[in-house]
DNA sequence: CAAATAAGTCAACATGGCTGACATAAATTC
DNA sequence: GAATTTATGTCAGCCATGTTGACTTATTTG
């Protein structure tokens, strides 16, 4: 792995200007869009990195935790609720909520109206794995937002929501703590 | 997938203030930190979810378009560097490479200096495929930034290069097209 | 009561990570 | 020049997590 830093350091590409034909105009240049998507690529390889490893110790996987966190942030939700939001196949989830029920992170509960349904809960145990996970990724974040810069908080979350495909953005904006526009704490 | 709207939109949770002992002088509330860590969450789901369908008519995955994707960026990077970029193992890296290679996405030189290195191009097939990949996740990109606000191009960029683990910036700030602190177009 | 719905389950398969062990060719070092 | 190190490839197998399709059970609803 020696010299990939100076293989690279020197290879910076030329500007779009000079590529396919497109105009002067345009609010962004390619070469800096292509930054955005592989920071994001970056960005998420290593959001997940220290979750994962905590995960591990137990033997679970980042699919446990997201299946976790979702509970554990909105209790009593229903199994198709946590297919909607994971966009997964009842069969995928039926594997790691099981594996979450028998351990004893998650409890289900049958639904006091309709009791077809399987009310999901975390388990004191599950609030405390997914209050510790919360807390590294939180941690990261908040380290991250600084970097942005204070007053910049909210444009990075309407970035972020912005990324999210147009249909669902209505069934996220339900599911976070708050509306994305009051993200930011020093300025409007 | 019925009611799941009219279930959750009215268990916004209560400030975080109210929860552990935690001083009001936190920069963040922890909410709005949950806010951002479910943001990239959903973020990145959609981010790779128009490319994932492309790749699916080529029968590639999505491990196929990281690889050609930094080969095309980077014409002649070797294998070990793909390896420190995508941080998979070698044998993860043989697989799709392999494929890449045999149907002439990618091809191989072996090193002028040191011909133990199998130095890494895209074909023009493979351009052209990475380059409509790109089109694609630059179009979702761009008009998120737009949604972020003009002149906060930049906050965005320094928060997606802060997420990076800190021993990994230097390496990728030497991937990008150029410093992350030259992604404002509007302003500095 | 019939039909629709919520959830669970079985079987099989694909993708993309991983480990460990070993092979080959070329460069480097002694 | 022989020995060692390095860059790459490869075999074999395992694991996690996604997929499809088909079918069951309990319960609610029309």
């Amino acid at each position: 792995m020696a010299d990939i830093n100076s293989e690279l350091l020197n290879r910076h590409q030329a500007p779009a200007e000079q590529r396919a034909g497109r105009p002067a105009a345009a609010p962004q240049s390619d070469a800096q869009l292509i930054t955005f998507v592989e920071l994001l690529f970056f960005a998420y390889r290593d959001f997940t990195r220290e979750a994962d490893a905590v995960l591990s110790e137990f033997g679970l996987g980042r699919a446990h935790h997201r299946v976790l966190h979702f509970v554990n942030r909105h209790p009593g939700l229903r199994v198709a609720d946590v297919l909607d939001i994971l966009k997964i196949t009842k069969q995928s989830l039926a594997r790691v909520l099981k594996q979450l029920v028998d351990e004893g992170w998650i409890v289900q509960k049958a639904g006091a109206l309709d009791r077809r349904q399987r009310l999901l809960y975390a388990s004191e145990k599950g609030k405390a794995l997914s209050g510790r996970l919360d807390t590294l990724q939180m941690r990261r974040v908040a380290q991250a937002l600084e970097a942005a810069g204070p007053g910049n908080d909210a444009s990075v979350a309407r970035f972020l929501f912005a990324m999210i495909t147009e249909e669902e953005r209505t069934l996220v904006e339900a599911l976070l703590p708050g509306p994305v526009e009051a993200t930011a704490t020093h300025r409007k």
